[in-house]
RNA sequence: GGUACCGUGGCCGAGUGGCUAGGCUGAGGUCUGCAAAACCUCCUACAGCAGUUCGAAUCUGCUCGGUACCUCCA
């Protein structure tokens, strides 16, 4: 089997994947500001490091993965007020601000297990590790590369840059940055443009504050990963994940900030998932193109033409590489739909299947379906590439469904290929990329009323009383139950 | 303006030098009392132009078009 390799943004190439500690693996993602209600931009970084996190603990890797819950309130410059964005909705919606963070901290959680992603080793949040914020921070002034005034503390960018790489990570020239930053509030108070907040003093509305040296205020942009993924993951860990977007300046602050600190570059992959676009434009507040979740999942949006369910979402996700951007449409998540649901039923045939020979009765094709199998391994280790891994998969179906259908024998497969067919399905399908039967689950009682139509059904079929065998079948079809008649007699139902 | 990235068949999307990905849609067929599903077959694309090469969707250059980041952002 081939090894993982992965594209790493800092080198800006596809690298074999080692771990820092043998078989265990850190990993640190950024998490949501919780601010306001998940949208469907954000599903795609928490499904594909899922996926990332998933398939590492697969390989066999112990794995720690870390993803935060921004609860302090990043930064909104609003004309000439900095206003704290989660202390600002809080007045709106008449909320204390942890009252505000808890309820779409809650929904997140709700959203995340809808998708059926695994909860991370640790979830820290901004505001509970505002001690290792304040410390961190000092440790930056008494190393040189930060200054205070008037309570804030800033970042010195272009000490930074004297001495280290800053803006290797985004592809960033630092005299190009000094051109083309906008005046922001409390630019004057900085050496340089390029500077960014550490410590912010807040203004007497500000709600959300705490005591620090520099007097009372809030940490600043880029702090909490810096301070959380140090205490959890070390001073270098394996991966640091997150969307394209937080490349700059997001990430490159990080990295400086955590380089000053621990005199070590903190992550040694930096993987980035690209955007989720409708109609080409990226979902954003400010392009006013916003589907939350919950619309998402109720279709109550004007865009949509429908509900769409949380795995319909996933997959439609994972049929593209993470790294390309994925443009939303009614028409492509239908199609992801029904692609999935062909998928998933021919995984429920392949589980009835038996073998029924030692050797293949057709070599050829027993030995097309295990270079599928294989490729679907060389796929994941090919930076993730859970499109080919779902493309191998359909190619797969034909002959899973042919053999169940009887067009083609059993025993054209060996036993022992039929088994790896049934592992590789359930491992890949349901372990590494996290997909589930959206079905109701079994109901004896309604299984028994279904049984007794089935009765009724082939009595009335017997007799040639298709008019009754129709009704039953079109009535059911109506209130959402689909009636099929297998080739061996047997009826099966899906709903 | 600066910096990146991208442009694949009706739609969505893999693929980075030769071996027609895959899904959805559409057409025809098999099966079926009829359906549905399934299976088989068909629709053989890589923005344009020029170049490198025995050979390019894949490399190079130019042109056109698009997007992202530079500002909170997934």
């Amino acid at each position: 089997m081939s090894e993982l390799k992965v594209v790493n943004s800092y080198s800006r190439q596809k690298e074999v994947f080692t771990a820092l500690t043998p078989g265990h693996v850190g990993m640190y993602v950024c998490g949501p500001t919780v601010s306001g209600e998940s949208h469907l931009g954000h599903a795609r970084p928490f499904i594909t490091f899922d996926v990332v996190y998933r398939y590492l603990l697969h390989l066999g890797y112990k794995v720690r993965y870390v993803r935060n819950i921004t609860d302090a309130g990043h930064f909104e410059e609003e004309g000439r007020e900095a206003v704290d964005k989660i202390a600002d909705k809080a007045v709106l919606e008449k909320l204390e601000p942890m009252e505000l963070v808890q309820k779409y901290t809650n929904l997140f959680h709700w959203a995340m297990k809808e998708f059926n992603n695994l909860e991370p080793s640790i979830e820290p949040t901004a505001t509970g590790h505002i001690v290792e914020q304040i410390e961190m921070i000092k440790k930056i002034i008494e190393a040189g590369y930060a200054y205070e005034k008037n309570g804030s503390v800033y970042f010195n960018v272009k000490k930074y840059a004297e001495n280290y790489p800053y803006g290797k990570l985004s592809g960033r020239v630092i005299d190009d940055l000094l051109e083309t930053t906008r005046d922001l509030s409390g630019q004057d108070e900085k050496l340089n443009k390029q500077d960014f907040a550490l410590w912010k003093a807040a203004p007497p509305q500000h709600i959300m504050r705490w005591n620090s040296p520099w007097g009372e205020g809030f940490p600043g942009w880029h702090i909490e990963c810096s301070a959380m993924s140090t205490k959890y993951l070390g001073k270098e860990f394996d991966i640091h994940g997150g969307g394209m977007d937080l490349q700059f300046p997001h990430h490159e602050s990080e990295i400086a900030q955590s380089t000053i600190c621990n005199h070590h570059t903190p992550a040694r992959y930096w993987l980035h998932n690209n955007m989720i676009t409708i109609n080409g434009k990226k979902m954003g507040k400010s392009y006013n193109n916003v589907i939350k979740l919950t619309e998402l999942f109720s279709g109550n949006h004007e865009i949509l033409e429908q509900a769409y369910s949380p795995m319909t979402v996933r997959f439609f996700i994972l049929q593209t590489h993470y790294r390309s951007t994925l443009d939303f449409s009614n028409e492509a998540l239908q199609a992801a739909e029904k692609g999935f649901k062909r998928i998933w039923e021919s995984y429920d045939n392949l589980k009835k299947l038996e073998g029924t020979a030692v050797t293949a009765a057709n070599p050829e094709l027993d030995e097309k379906v295990n270079k599928l199998l294989a490729d679907m391994d060389n796929s994941m280790n090919d930076d993730f590439n859970t499109a080919r891994v779902l493309a191998d998969m359909f190619e797969l179906v034909p002959t899973i469904n042919s053999i169940k259908d009887k067009h083609i024998n059993a025993n054209a497969l060996s036993t022992a290929t039929i088994e790896k067919l049934k592992t590789y399905f359930h491992t890949y399908l349901e372990e590494v990329l996290g997909l589930r039967n959206e079905k109701e689950q079994n109901d004896d009682k309604l299984k028994g009323v279904l049984d007794l139509l089935v009765e009724i059904r082939k009595e009335a079929r017997s007799k040639k009383d298709y008019a009754t065998s129709d009704k039953i079948r079109n009535q059911l079809a109506g209130i959402g139950i689909q009636m099929k008649d297998e080739k061996d007699g047997t009826v099966s139902f899906s709903y």
